[in-house]
DNA sequence: GATAGTGTTTAGATATATCTAAAAAAAATA
DNA sequence: TATTTTTTTTAGATATATCTAAACACTATC
């Protein structure tokens, strides 16, 4: 018998920040990192913590971090699915700029129904990518991470075109539409000031910026 | 200002029953009747009527039964609004059957974006009604009643057609399906039964069948 | 008008999710 | 290694939403 929906929104929340802290699951996560990240005291999360560990949804021992289980990773995967579905739907069909949606999609990921998350997929025409260029799982969490970096993580000389954004702050968003960024945008790397990071870039072989390394850091090439 | 969007979502939902139970606000409501309607106990709708009243969304005297306040009224109406153009979402761009929207519509009815809903709206064409042939409120809770009567109400020889039927039960709604009774369907009325108040009738000029009196109070003629 | 019965409210308890303050454990530093 | 600092956990309190049981207020009946 599966967990799925006997959760409550909060322990949803929990999950999926633990599972993004984590890189996907792979590190151990800190009770200070994910009070930073859920904007609440590290005293609440020891609590919830020790709550999702006797739902058995993370491994969890004392002083030593917090993971997803092999359930709690499924349950985190199922409600980014529904987020990057809900994304997509505002953004193809309710025309919402890729700025409006999170916040939204925040709300509408907690919503139970099978029923709706699969007919939403089929509506959508099954997307693998949603707005920022995240890729969708599947009902089984599955999905195909395609080989990507940072653009702060790139070289002088170096070409690549947009595939991913960071998707959570509204004004980020609205930064790259005014510069001229989206996913598909061909950026290549003119120059990278050491002082502080930022870099010189030609944005689709015309326009040239600067970007400081906050930006570049937010920013995924393919 | 205006309190909407400050009301969690059991507010929400005891707003909606406090609204339905009193006919549109006409009449004041009992907490018995409430707590029927809540599936609670009669204590948590003594609680939560004061919790009410305090934010000024009720009217409210001890031992004299509650009621909406205009601006209660207004919220009210505008999960109403949410709950149905949901509805009708579901069924005509997801492909959902009329029995199946109700559940997953109680939920959606309290995502909380008036941008989301008003581009809903424009997207499903601006409805004037839901899948059960209720009307969907605008969003200053105006809508337009139409004269409509239970199946149950009208008399030996009428004929009419179906304009809504109650929305909130799968079974009934299967029921419907299955003997091929939707809205615009034409009845006409054959005999009416004094002992159990069940009816004779004839659906679109063609099959003959009974219906109980449970059944012909909740579909409505125009 | 007293009394029995029904309906409603209040009192006190439980569960969730949060907080602040204090205690305990681990890590860093001297 | 001993001490200080940081991190984490626990203790105790608050707020919401619910419950059961008891008290209270209206209503109907004698
Ligand atoms: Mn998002
Ligand atoms: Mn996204
Ligand atoms: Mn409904
Ligand atoms: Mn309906």
């Amino acid at each position: 018998m599966t967990l799925t929906g006997m959760l409550s929104f909060v322990e949803e929340n929990y999950l999926k920040a633990i599972y993004h802290l984590s890189n996907s699951g792979e590190e151990s996560v800190t009770t200070n990192a994910l009070a930073e990240e859920m904007q609440t005291t590290p005293a609440s999360v020891s609590d919830m913590i020790r709550k999702l560990s006797k739902k058995e949804v993370v491994n969890y021992k004392k002083y030593q971090g917090v993971n997803v289980s092999e359930e709690g990773k499924l349950i985190a995967l199922r409600v980014i699915r529904k987020h990057r579905l809900w994304e997509v739907f505002l953004v193809e069909k309710l025309e919402f700029n890729w700025d409006e949606v999170h916040d939204v999609a925040e709300q509408l990921e907690h919503i139970k129904s099978p029923l709706l998350i699969q007919r939403l997929d089929e509506f959508l025409g099954f997307p693998q990518y949603d707005p920022h260029g995240d890729p969708i799982p599947d009902e089984n969490g599955q999905f195909t991470e395609s080989k990507r970096e940072p653009l702060s993580q790139t070289q002088i000389g170096i070409t690549g075109v947009v595939v991913a954004v960071e998707d959570s702050g509204t004004a980020f968003l609205k930064y790259l539409d005014k510069v001229g960024i989206s996913i598909g945008t061909k950026i290549t790397v003119e120059d990278i000031i050491e002082f502080d990071g930022s870099m010189d870039i030609t944005i689709d072989q015309k326009k040239s910026i600067t970007v400081s390394q906050t930006v570049a850091d937010n920013i995924w090439l393919a």
